[in-house]
DNA sequence: TCAATTAATGACTAGATAGTCACTTTTTCC
DNA sequence: GGAAAAAGTGACTATCTAGTCATTAATTGA
């Protein structure tokens, strides 16, 4: 390797508001307004399995036959539900689908938002690493979390927005204007290409994906532990300026 | 620019079989055996003006609402054909697919296969980068000659790869696998880092792919001419062993 | 010209699909 | 316990869809 990575740079002094650790379970939209029992009680606790029940089918679907491929009757079938009670849960599937992605993108949204206060303090090459690690940190615990649903993410996001798939679209939409935000800021500070900061930001984001969507897909990366290192130096021969 | 990129390198001796010039034009499948009519003559002209009609409709269809969102009654009236036109011509929506992705699927297979024989000859980086050029210009080629089919390929690639999308998912395992291959005798040769090939094949291929459909969807990446060389800089330097 | 052949048409069928609703079962809470 | 509210059910409707086919139109080639 020509690129001399600081092995766990110290943490430095970094806005880590820890206070949202993205609740992953999903809950029910709404609640009844005159008996809706305890929490904890049956009604709660019912609730609960039949919205997990109906977005755990949903989504080994989703993975399976794709997104406009499944219908609501494969659902309910799959869930061991009758087809009225998935309407009382969800107004169609699109809204099924927003259910099951929008953990994961609170999750990285705040990812986001912590990598950029930090890099917007960065000065030297040193908090350059330390704000890319913390952001690869925080998204690797997303991805570690919910990696069904990345993969869901990775495999819908190019298609047309129109109906289910809208949530997924939007969601890829925020994440390549945070990376291109992320790589602007790091240019205002000198530490980088002067490259498009839109070029440099898609060229990254489209390598880690694909990457993930492989190791996603069970194909054989060789050793894991190796690819974090080799695609931190790759990118940053690639595209940091030179001390 | 820290990489200093060989400017137009001397087309070195290389394999190009340009035999093939990729056929662009969507020929109907079979012809009727009685009387098909001359080559050029009303019948033959029908035939390849109605396959064309069809796919140039499929084709946007396809990219506004997904192949999956799209039925056979919609592509018809897009066409102002009868339903029963589409079915002479095409066993179904697959098909089309097919029909539609053949043409830029050869030349993509072309590209790879010179590319391919232009690197094994390469024991030195200015044949490196003349191998990676020529197939940087073939691909280029093809992308020119068929934009709205490179971009129904990103769009759908990692979708399952059930019924209609099947010739997509084809042509994209083909595709990585060559740029592994690629990529693993770039390391033969030790021009490259100790990188796991795949690794690196799929994260070239990823920037590529996504700074493609980046820009095929009307993306601004600034100075268009620009994104070439910084994109192979990145990778070289990147990638590659100092010299 | 005209019979043979191919091409084009759109109504039709069988099956699938989203969403509804009257009814039954379960839970709440007095 | 029992009335009230919520949750669960699956048959039902109206719509959509893939694929067929009898009929009509266009083209061929002698």
């Amino acid at each position: 390797m020509s690129s001399t990575i600081p092995k766990k740079p110290d943490p430095e002094p970094v806005a880590v508001t820890d206070e949202d650790a993205a609740e992953s379970e999903r809950l029910p939209r709404s609640l009844p307004s005159k008996r809706p029992g305890p929490p904890g009680g049956k009604r709660d606790e019912n609730r609960r399995r039949r919205t997990r029940e109906l977005c755990d089918a949903g989504l080994d679907l989703f993975l399976e036959k794709g997104i406009e491929g499944v219908t609501i009757d494969d659902i309910v079938r799959a869930a061991g539900v009758a087809k009225g009670s998935f309407y009382r849960y969800f107004e169609d599937k699109a809204d099924l689908v927003e259910a099951i992605v929008s953990p994961l993108a609170a999750q990285v949204d705040d990812a986001f938002r912590e990598g950029q206060a930090a890099l917007e303090k960065a000065s030297s090459n040193r908090r350059l690493f330390a704000a890319y690690q913390l952001l690869a940190e925080k998204l690797a615990g997303a991805i570690f979390l919910q990696p069904l649903v990345v993969k869901l993410y990775l495999q819908e996001m190019r298609t047309p927005s129109a109906g289910a798939r809208a949530p997924i679209h939007a969601l890829a939409t925020r994440i390549a204007d945070e990376a291109v935000s992320l790589t602007a800021t790091a240019r205002t500070h000198a530490l980088w290409r002067p490259v498009h900061p839109r070029v440099s930001a898609l060229a990254v984001v489209g390598s880690v994906e694909k990457l993930l969507f492989a190791f996603l897909s069970g194909e054989d990366l060789g050793e894991l532990a190796e690819i974090p290192d080799a695609l931190i130096s790759m990118i940053l021969d690639g595209l940091r300026l030179k001390d």
